[in-house]
DNA sequence: TTAGTAAAGGATAAAAAGGTCTTTTACTTA
DNA sequence: TAAGTAAAAGACCTTTTTATCCTTTACTAA
């Protein structure tokens, strides 16, 4: 539903607006290390959202990235949208061109709920707030397998 | 979500179940033109599935692929479990290694519940009840666009 | 019993997604 | 103002997914 670059992409701004500041800048290297992604990578994503005005950067020393206040007003929206593109959140589960209420695709009524309801809050609750609501529940942004005994866990 | 194959393969597959018979075999052609998949795609895609007998194929004049009754009781779960294995559709929407009740992550409990429930209708009803209750309702089951005024559909 | 039909098999190609590396640019501070 | 730091830029590589093609096999019916 979301490409692999979108998830990093969603993530690690949350990162940021829980762990930078203009006064705290982040290099991508250790946001890459915190949520377990390859650092090129998100490199190459980082240019993208700072062309995008979801995130900023500054160079040098003491450099790296971080949110503004208008960077934490945006929403998640702005992100996959900035990324994948909205269209691939909406499309039909079932990959159907035509598929609205009219003409439902086999599970159209239990899809179309669900993502009024993910779009809903990814749209309403700005970055900052869905940090905030993040590290009050302590909920943990990594891909990393963090599980004591991770050997049940794959790969 | 669900690869491009999987969405093929189920398409196809409720479609051989509401119009094939042991008597009336369809060819992949045909089948393909119908929900409008590239037939030699949709021909790969079928071979696997017939080793995982969930359609069933003969060859020479007359033959074509369709659905025994034993097929007929497999449900949408073994098509996807064929294709792409269901931990496509287990994994977490953010991708994060961990995500369960104790760690969740930030959409953990809007993604949860649509899981379970669209789980459900996909392991609960057999193909043939699946393919039932689309053709009472009169769904159209192709990637086609075929809206009177397509011009405004993407693509 | 053979001509024709349709799937199976296998090799290959094209496109997209994911990931890496190297050089350049901008900035900082000693 | 020079040395060092960190992002930007752009070229490249790899893997996976999607798609195509050609030959072989199995079957059917005339």
């Amino acid at each position: 539903m979301l490409s692999r670059a979108s998830k990093y992409a969603i993530l690690s701004t949350l990162f940021l607006a829980e762990h930078s500041s203009s006064e705290k800048k982040i290099s991508v290297k250790l946001i890459a290390e915190s949520i377990d992604v390859p650092s090129p990578f998100l490199a190459k994503l980082f240019q993208q959202l700072v062309r995008g005005k979801i995130i900023s950067s500054s160079k040098g020393p003491h450099g790296g990235f971080y949110l503004t206040e208008e960077n934490s007003k945006k929403n998640v929206c702005d992100i996959i949208e900035n990324i994948d593109g909205l269209n691939k959140l909406n499309n039909c589960f079932l990959g159907l061109n035509e598929c609205d209420s009219k003409n439902p695709c086999p599970v159209h009524f239990i899809v179309e709920p669900f993502k009024n309801n993910i779009l809903g809050k990814f749209r309403d609750k700005t970055i900052m707030e869905f940090a905030q609501e993040i590290s009050e529940k302590g909920s943990v942004l990594t891909l990393k397998d963090i599980s004591p005994n991770s050997s049940k866990t794959s790969k």
